[in-house]
DNA sequence: CGCCAGGACGCCC
DNA sequence: GGGCGTCATGGC
């Protein structure tokens, strides 16, 4: 990644990022497209930091109104540009499937991301969709004047008063998670740093988180490479082309492969749904 | 009407 | 330890 500061803006190019692929491929639920000059733009935020950002042409990038202070201190770090993902590929692809994954969808990055509002997304998530994941979260930020909310904030709701998410059977988890982290139960940031089992394990602890949501929060918001979430895409992937087990030399980055592979499976396999 | 959505829980055996 | 019905909501 190399970047210049060029008035308001920091001009970045990086060969190994694609914007829609990154912010939109179900990792993040509150990234927009929006209407630009330029050929994609989002917006969205981290840790209460708003961004917008476009990318002009492959690997090419401007972050918006952005000092270079902020872009150093808090979206490189975002959007993992400390991670030489070229190199990532390279051993990756040694495997064949993920050669094509990696040739398929090779501007997926993983997003750095705040582990709590992980831990609720992927509540969220679970035996839904996409768009309404979307909206659900959409209202949930609504309600707090566009920001995620705090644990304590939702620490203070009961499934009834968070009526208007429209969540479902969700809304339990929601706030028993939300308990649990605000009154120190449930140390994120201690989990963020335990060992891998011991980390599934205290992340099991919270109602109506079991192993596929624990693997998004280890993934997804602690950066934990190594966690490989397994819903049911990658359960077909696994039973087509790893029946003996994923490659070993992947093991350590095992969730940034099934990125590359959950993205290829689903939109661009030449067998979609291979019988399992 | 049915099925599905980046699942988890409670209960059964 | 594996199998199965159930859990809200909304789109198709």
């Amino acid at each position: 990644m190399e970047y210049f500061v060029k008035g308001n803006d920091v001009i970045v190019s990086e060969p190994h990022l694609d914007l829609a692929e990154t912010l939109d491929c179900g990792q993040a639920f509150r990234w927009r497209a929006v209407e630009s000059f330029y050929a994609q733009t989002f917006t969205g935020s981290f840790l209460d930091a708003p961004l917008t950002v476009s990318q002009m042409s492959p690997g090419s990038f401007i972050f918006h109104s952005t000092s270079e202070e902020a872009f150093l201190s808090l979206w490189r770090d975002y959007f993992d540009f400390s991670t030489d993902y070229g190199r990532l590929k390279e051993v990756f692809s040694q495997d064949p499937t993920l050669a094509k994954a990696c040739a398929y969808a090779g501007g997926i990055r993983l997003l750095r991301q705040d582990s709590w509002e992980c831990l609720i997304s992927f509540i969220i998530s679970q035996n839904n969709n996409i768009p309404r994941i979307k909206g659900i979260i959409d209202r949930l930020c609504q309600h707090y004047g566009g920001k995620f909310p705090t644990p304590e904030q939702l620490a203070g709701e009961d499934p009834d008063s968070l009526s208007y998410l429209r969540s479902g059977f969700r809304a339990k988890y929601i706030c028993d998670a939300a308990r649990r982290v605000a009154s120190g139960e449930t140390d994120l940031k201690a989990i963020a740093e335990s060992p891998i089992d011991q980390a599934r394990a205290a992340l099991k602890e919270i109602l109506g988180v079991g192993p596929k949501v624990a693997e998004c929060v280890l993934l997804f918001g602690m950066h934990r490479t190594e966690a490989f979430p397994l819903d049911v895409w990658m359960k077909r992937v696994m039973a087509e082309y790893y029946p003996g087990g994923f490659p070993e030399f992947a093991q350590q980055n095992a969730g940034i492969a099934q990125q590359y592979l959950f993205h290829y499976i689903r939109t661009g396999s030449p067998v979609p749904e291979p019988a399992v």
